[in-house]
DNA sequence: TAACCAAATGCAAGAGCTTACATTTCTATT
DNA sequence: AATAGAAATGTAAGCTCTTGCATTTGGTTA
């Protein structure tokens, strides 16, 4: 900023109106206490000096601002867009702001954005996912910043969640595979080390596998980062190293469209050589053709729920309950009984 | 947040390490201006209490915030995703924090979240578009927080930006379609009112036409919000109300992958029944089948440069200069020659 | 050892706002 | 017309940092 020419501040205000800076403040925060002619006088003032409040000495006079923070893991794709535009939704119909910022999936820069987010004043914060070292929650909790963990549902632990059970949605869905014949599974999957839905997806996979009696170690796992392109690369090798399969499992929808791609490309037919799964159902997956057999998400519900609970708690100090909402299997046409 | 507890502050920080908070400031801002073992005592109690600085303290104090704005029409759907990303990546490198907010496309909203965002201490902004009231660009500028425009490039404004021609590239991509032979054309836009973008890309159209002999008024023009489902609907109302069309053009990708599905429920075959012609390349439009011809958008760099240009006047008052890039046409498989 | 200078640290004044409490101005009642 | 009590407004302290200037520390040189 410039200093040239300062920018007006509430003491500017109030001289211009000639009024005390607390009649200026209480007009911006507090208008039916003010009498109608005096309002109307600041408020022209205002406008007269296109005067905006600082956020920074009014977050720090009054202990609070009405900010919530969201960390997630990449903006580059759909998976978390449509999740934080419910959240967004939920927060700006009760006045509440929200912070987007992204980690990349690394663990570093999530707790340097988290740091970023709870030195800005976010009153709370939307995490996504479980798995994170214990000192950034013990910072949290130094901070006294409430978090709410989405995208995930852990009934064991005692921080509360609301989302979904990762292992169990896709256990149903290699259930349903397992059931049309497939025997030879892989799976591309992220890295699972700091990623417990990656993890949790995998999991319930073999789950299925033991269920079925059949040995969990047969599942073929390729990880590779996020990314269509990625997908492709990973399909292909999957195909290479266990040119057997019939079933590959992806761990999001991007993923699974650039296995189809690459499917495509050389030349499987889908479903019919082999069957292709993903997890999400962002737009991607119906516009994708064939249009592919997935894990819906409900990532509208989860944004609106996690939107509301956060604002309870920090309206009326109401505890956070853990929710957890259905993931539901939609069979599209990726996936067919296992050929021969 | 709650108060049982207080947070930590700079004054603990300076008990416990038993020093001034002059000196745990600098440890914290100017490292190399303090010894090395008062440094380390600091930073322990700094790890030890938990410590973060108050941001907003930090921006009143220091009158900068290192904190750079970007206001996009929407987060659900990946069409400022990677321009947006390539922003970050820009800002992060040089100590930036970016943070973003989405105005659904409404005229109120923006203006809303632009006074949230200076407010919050943002140093710039980062804005789509030109059309806005010039109130907005005049308490910017009383506000001393300078904007940069991009995903438009107009040379005859005064305020810079950075972005392509959005008319040129559809004026350029119009004749491609008119030389194949179309003569019958429709549009499906976005409310053009207040966005510019939508409003160049109508008018290259209009362009092509006049400058091929063919009236401008021969375009038929159908409004709609963005969505799969609103380009699907807008394409069925295309093809009743104008049954001779041959070329349907989308303000976008998302409408054109929405068009492009209903125009095969509706048994039309794409391109040879019609062509349809999308607008960003995104993701999108590689995935939709048949893949989506496209005017391709230069996002990353278009991010990349925002950024840069944002940080050098910052940072060494370097004013911008406008630059305008090249958006160029990707034909890939939704067009062909008009039928018969 | 005295004297000097740079480096390290401390002191204290703001930065722009909210809010408890004090004071003034109305309104309604007698 | 006097006055209680409510409503409106004002006063000033305090929220957490940064930073110009003053002071202290410690190493070098004569």
């Amino acid at each position: 900023m410039s200093k040239e020419q300062p920018t007006p501040t509430l003491q500017d205000v109030a001289t211009a109106a000639k009024v005390s800076t607390a009649t200026v403040s209480r007009c911006l925060n507090f208008p039916d206490q003010v009498k109608e002619k005096t309002r109307t006088k600041v408020l022209k003032a205002i406008k007269m000096l296109s005067y905006s409040p600082n956020f920074g000495a009014r977050a720090m006079a009054s202990r609070r601002t009405d900010t919530i923070g969201a960390i997630i893991p990449t903006m580059g794709n759909a998976i978390f867009a449509r999740g934080l535009q419910a959240f967004q939704d939920e927060l700006h119909q009760h006045g509440f702001t929200m912070l987007v910022a992204s980690t990349s999936y690394r663990e570093d820069i999530e707790e340097e954005q988290i740091r970023a987010l709870v030195g800005r004043g976010a009153d709370a914060l939307l995490l996504i996912g479980h798995a994170r070292s214990p000192e950034v929650y013990r910072f949290l909790e130094a901070q006294a910043v409430p978090a709410l963990v989405t995208w995930a549902f852990d009934a064991s632990l005692s921080r509360p969640s609301i989302g979904f059970d990762n292992q169990k949605a896709m256990c149903r869905m290699a259930k349903k595979v397992i059931d049309l014949g497939h025997r030879n599974l892989a799976l591309v999957s992220a890295e699972t080390i700091l990623n417990d839905r990656a993890k949790a997806r995998q999991l319930g996979i073999e789950d299925a596998l033991v269920a079925a009696n059949l040995c969990a170690k047969t599942l073929h796992i390729v990880k590779t980062t996020y990314g269509i392109e990625e997908g492709a690369t990973a399909f292909e090798q999957v195909m290479k190293a266990a040119p057997q399969t019939t079933a590959v499992f992806c761990g999001n929808d991007v993923l699974a469209v650039g296995a189809l791609r690459r499917a495509r490309e050389l030349g499987f037919k889908v479903p019919q050589d082999v069957s292709i799964i993903g997890f999400d159902d962002i737009e991607l997956a119906e516009i994708a053709y064939p249009a592919l057999t997935t894990v819906h998400v409900p990532h509208r519900e989860m944004g609106r729920r996690a939107g509301e609970a956060l604002i309870k708690l920090l309206n009326k100090g109401t505890q956070i309950e853990a929710v957890e909402l259905e993931a539901s299997l939609v069979f599209r046409d990726t996936l067919a009984p296992a050929r021969n």
